[in-house]
DNA sequence: TACACGTGGGA
DNA sequence: TTCCCAAGTGT
């Protein structure tokens, strides 16, 4: 029998994915650039972001001379948006430290912010063609499932015998085929659900296919419960329609991102109104509560529309409308609430 | 170690 | 509806 990684290269040349839009003149910055967009992200979300995003940035150095809201503006929608601010940082470093190339060994990879060691493992094999193991949500259900590993993929232990593992499988002949192989291997047959062991390339030694695992395995761990928190949001109306959006700070859930001015509080909410505006509280219209889940918490907002004149310029605050809506890093709820309101 | 960090889609 | 998760990293 073949050698785990050969049947997977020989698979790959079949039934591997071969024309994803940073598949096509690879570098190792079209490498970077969707490996981070990729981080839990499904590749059909990912792929209009990645082709804009490129579009727009097309080398390191563009990049590294955008502005984090030229750059945040480009994530809109698409979540984890410290993806966005660590990959322009990294960027920056990149043109200070190494010239403005992207660095080939692990160390350095690690180095700069947002890169791990399975994102630097995937630009070395991928970018560099260096011999480097990856360990993705892909290989980690392909391993435990083929190794029969039945410890929670939470733990530390579990973590490092599967790195373990993916090291010892790698070929020293094409590293770069054999990673996206076994990558498109967890995508399309060793799925979570209703996997296709039937065209699995390696079936014949796979523990979990072989002892009626493969629904067991990777052990699933139950998420616990998520708490909902409550908030209002202040939607200041100009004359033409216009939405005052402020700019949140930079820790926290959508850092850096413009959002409604915010608040616990319905006596907060009238003070930031009275403050900054010459508007009394009888015209404020309460709109339809925006429900929306995090991966860790339920949002549940209530919105205050309220007319406004436009007077003096408030300090991290902009005026947005339809019309300059793409022009913004903002969060996925916010675009949309945004869009409802001012769309004519 | 455990949790924060987004979003849209599938079961 | 509700839950789970998809090419993880930072703290």
């Amino acid at each position: 029998m073949k050698k785990f990684s050969t049947r997977l290269v020989l698979w790959h040349e079949l039934h591997g994915r071969k024309n994803l839009p940073w598949q096509r003149k690879i570098t190792p910055y079209k490498v970077w650039v969707s490996e981070i967009m990729l981080q839990q992200t499904q590749v059909v979300t990912a792929t209009p972001y990645f082709k804009k995003f490129i579009q727009e940035f097309p080398t390191v150095k563009s990049l590294s001379k955008a502005t984090p809201d030229q750059v945040l503006k480009l994530w809109s929608g698409l979540g984890y948006y410290a993806r966005a601010r660590n990959l322009h940082k990294a960027a920056k470093l990149i043109c200070s430290n190494h010239e403005g190339k992207i660095p080939s060994s692990i160390n350095e990879l690690v180095e700069l912010p947002g890169i791990g060691r399975s994102t630097a493992g995937a630009i070395l094999s991928l970018g560099f063609k260096k011999k480097a193991p990856i360990l993705d949500g892909n290989v980690k259900r392909v391993l435990a499932r083929h190794f029969k590993i039945e410890g929670n993929l939470q733990a530390s232990s579990t973590t490092k015998q599967l790195w373990q593992i993916s090291e010892s499988l790698l070929p020293s002949d094409r590293i770069d085929i054999y990673t996206q192989a076994i990558m498109d291997l967890g995508a399309t047959v060793c799925t979570k659900s209703n996997p296709l062991c039937s065209n699995c390339p390696v079936n014949q030694d796979c523990s979990a296919f072989k002892e009626g695992l493969v629904d067991t395995l990777p052990l699933k761990v139950k998420r616990k419960s998520k708490l909902t928190k409550k908030v209002l949001w202040l939607l200041p109306q100009g004359p033409s329609g216009e939405i005052l959006l402020e700019k949140r700070k930079e820790e926290g859930i959508w850092g850096g991102l413009w959002s409604f001015i915010e608040t616990e509080k319905k006596a907060e909410l009238e003070l930031a109104l009275s403050r900054n505006f010459d508007s009394n509280i009888s015209n404020i219209k309460k709109l339809k509560k925006v429900k929306h889940n995090f991966s860790h918490f339920n949002l549940e907002a209530i919105p205050y529309l309220v007319k406004v004149k436009k007077g003096k310029k408030i300090k991290n605050t902009v005026w947005v409308n339809f019309k300059n809506v793409e022009s913004l890093g903002l969060p996925a709820p916010i675009k949309k609430t945004i869009n409802q309101i001012t769309m004519p």
